[in-house]
DNA sequence: ATGCGCTTGTGAAATTGGTCACAATGTAGG
DNA sequence: CCTACATTGTGACCAATTTCACAAGCGCAT
């Protein structure tokens, strides 16, 4: 087991999970690969594989436990300990950000809402108050921010992230639609709607030869 | 070239794409693959190799002609048609898409948004009223839709997602935390925030073990 | 017209990630 | 206790993707 395991395994286990807890709540007491595979779009085979990179949780010829497998992988995704985040950008994405619930259940704290529209800045959103965005760096040093999540236009983007990694952030999830360069030891996650909608559209554009009709 | 295109190549396409129209505006007039390697945060040789799956663009010693190349990548992606789309959740996510600036002028038209929720049936979003849910098939089928966007809760998804192919949609946008199983001639693509998050955890733990202080 | 420097396009090699098959090991039942 | 059966964990294969290296091509300067 161990040496360095590919990002597609951890997604996986990430959906794994998830999938164990609604198994936890309905009271399933053991699950098998195949059926943890089922719920999480891949092969049973593919399932023992990424957990072995871990070490063994099953029994053989039983299966996984559900609790105790759903717990091993909070510790390996590290969701034991809570996360502090600060929100740069009180826009729509951010403020859809900001209410999702799982966000804060899932050990995320939203320790702080950073904006540069006049407007929005003094506002209060449930107990945060939304601050200027130069504040960054003394958010992320004073708050020890662990995580800064970048809802803000493309073009503030580059500077924003190396604003935050300089002042001590250790991760940057990017909503905007640009690559960053930040040093090697910054893990940098995307969500990018614009990259997932034109990968459709190359795909139905390849399959059945344009649009509809 | 061509063959099957691998998905990692798609996504890049769609980055260098961005790259380009920025340059565009600028005004540059070519661009070699070393640049925009660097823009889309890959390497000259992957730039190539990813192009070249498509045909040779370029010319050498000179590089690549910036509103050339921007041009056939977006016939590659399928970006010089327009696609009709329904939101499918009218709330903070499906509210943060539908505002999107760069969702309509990519070529995304979003024909009808659907919810659930009584009071938010019947209200208008600039010139589209808000649905009920049960309208799926008709506004699938009657409008041409080509994706539908599911903007839900996870118990809804997977559901809404049959029932959207059903009716005759061919790729589907799911911001739900599941796996959505469909018939392999429609296209799926996933936006998720929380395995994104989870990824960044992981990866702080597995660095700098635990989160700072 | 020729040579030089730069940059593309691409087969071949290397790496990475996924699949398969099966021995190992557990449970349950007689 | 022993046999039948189910399911894991894993090493050996296989497939896909990325990197590498270099011949070929283009433009400019002389």
């Amino acid at each position: 087991m161990n040496r360095r395991i590919p990002d597609s395994t951890v997604r996986r286990i990430s959906h794994y999970l998830r999938a164990l807890e609604v198994m936890g709540v309905q009271g399933t007491p053991t699950v098998s690969s195949e059926e943890l595979a089922q719920q999480g779009g891949t092969t049973a085979a593919q399932v023992r594989k990424d957990l072995s990179h871990f070490g063994s949780f099953g029994k053989r010829g039983l299966g996984y436990s559900v609790p105790e497998l759903a717990s091993r992988l909070r510790d390996i995704l590290g969701l034991t300990c809570r996360w502090r985040v600060v929100l740069v950008g009180a826009g729509r994405i951010g403020s859809a950000l900001f209410e999702y619930p799982h966000f804060a259940r899932r050990g995320y704290d939203c320790v702080a809402v950073l904006d540069n529209d006049p407007e929005k800045i003094g506002m209060s959103w449930g107990p945060v108050r939304i601050r200027p965005v130069e504040e960054l760096e003394l958010v992320v040093d004073a708050l020890k921010v662990d995580i800064a999540i970048l809802a803000v236009p493309a073009e503030a983007a580059q500077t924003l992230a190396e604003r935050a990694v300089a002042a001590g952030a250790r991760a940057i999830l990017n909503f905007a639609a640009v690559q960053l360069r930040v040093p090697a030891h910054v893990h940098v996650a995307y969500v990018n709607l614009v990259v997932e909608l034109e990968a459709l559209s190359f795909a139905i554009t390849q399959n059945g030869k344009g649009r509809r009709k």
